[in-house]
DNA sequence: ATAGACCTGTGC
DNA sequence: GCACAGGTCTAT
């Protein structure tokens, strides 16, 4: 599920409601889930901290906590974390239910299981949780047009996995790599390092706005991503290529079709991309 | 760079 | 039965 958009979705909606309650316990299901630190540790851990901020890197999501520790969530494919009140029933494949106070619970449901919880101190957790070697922030002002042809320039890979590679740029994945090559008019095999400065600019033009648009339709729901209150997204209504093999490109209307680049499906228009 | 692993489910 | 699914890590 999760790519940069919907993270992002998740975190404003739960930077709403969760600041202020405190944790009161938690079940944990599948300990599977935690990453750090031991099952047993983070359930003693976490128990009477409370939740003060959120944050995101990439597609990693901070839930800031008292006494200095971080809770990083990352959903992966499937993760939904829910705010919702205790009577609520749970969701299938709940794996983790953080009870709070004032009656409700933040309850974590995966049903590929690929998702992680890391609980350390706030300095620590990153390295921890796998996200200190993040590229920039795509919608912050260090990703510009300069730094992207920098990157790019001699790379053989193909811009598609160029895009994907999570050192390169925080949290663009599957859907907003392919419609961002769609609008820049780039064909997803292409070597990055083939690239010119004009084609350069216009993949970063194109994958500022289509993360902005993503975030502005709170995200992408096929089959499973809700955000922290159990919404889904509405960008899927909007996309261009992505899952849309066979039907009409939006732009010329030729045939839209599929190739797997770099062990991915990447959609794309044979005429307007090249 | 590609394949396999991690998991469970859906659709052809 | 097989292919495929929003992600990332490891091994070859």
């Amino acid at each position: 599920m999760p790519e940069l958009p919907e993270v992002e979705t998740v975190r404003r909606s739960l930077d709403k409601v969760l600041p202020g309650h405190r944790v009161l316990g938690t079940d944990l299901i599948w300990p599977g889930v935690v990453g750090y630190p031991t099952p047993a540790e983070f359930v003693q851990n976490v128990k009477g901290l409370e939740f003060v901020g959120t944050g995101r890197r990439g597609k990693y999501l901070r839930l800031e906590m008292s006494a200095g520790k971080t809770l990083v969530v990352h959903l992966r494919m499937t993760g939904q974390l829910r705010y919702q009140p205790e009577s609520t029933q749970e969701a299938p494949h709940t794996h983790a239910v953080l009870h709070l106070d004032g009656g409700y619970k933040l309850s974590y449901a995966d049903q590929r299981k690929f998702g992680r919880f890391y609980l350390a101190e706030h300095d620590a957790v990153a390295r921890i949780a796998g996200m200190d070697k993040l590229g920039p922030e795509p919608l912050s002002e260090d990703f510009t047009v300069g730094y992207l042809l920098g990157l790019a320039n001699g790379r053989k890979a193909p811009a598609k996995s160029f895009l994907l590679d999570q050192r390169h740029i925080a949290g663009v994945g599957n859907i907003y790599a392919d419609e961002a090559l769609f609008r820049a008019g780039i064909v997803p095999w292409r070597a990055a390092g083939s690239l010119n400065d004009e084609d350069i600019r216009r993949l970063h033009d194109a994958l500022v706005a289509v993360l902005k648009n993503g975030v502005d339709y709170r995200g992408t729901t096929f089959s499973h991503y809700v955000d922290g209150l159990g919404e889904t997204g509405a960008f899927q209504e909007h996309l261009a290529v992505y899952g849309r093999e066979g039907k009409p490109c939006p732009k010329c209307g030729t045939l839209l079709e599929r190739k797997r680049i770099g062990g991915r499906s990447s959609h794309y228009c044979p005429k307007c991309q090249v």
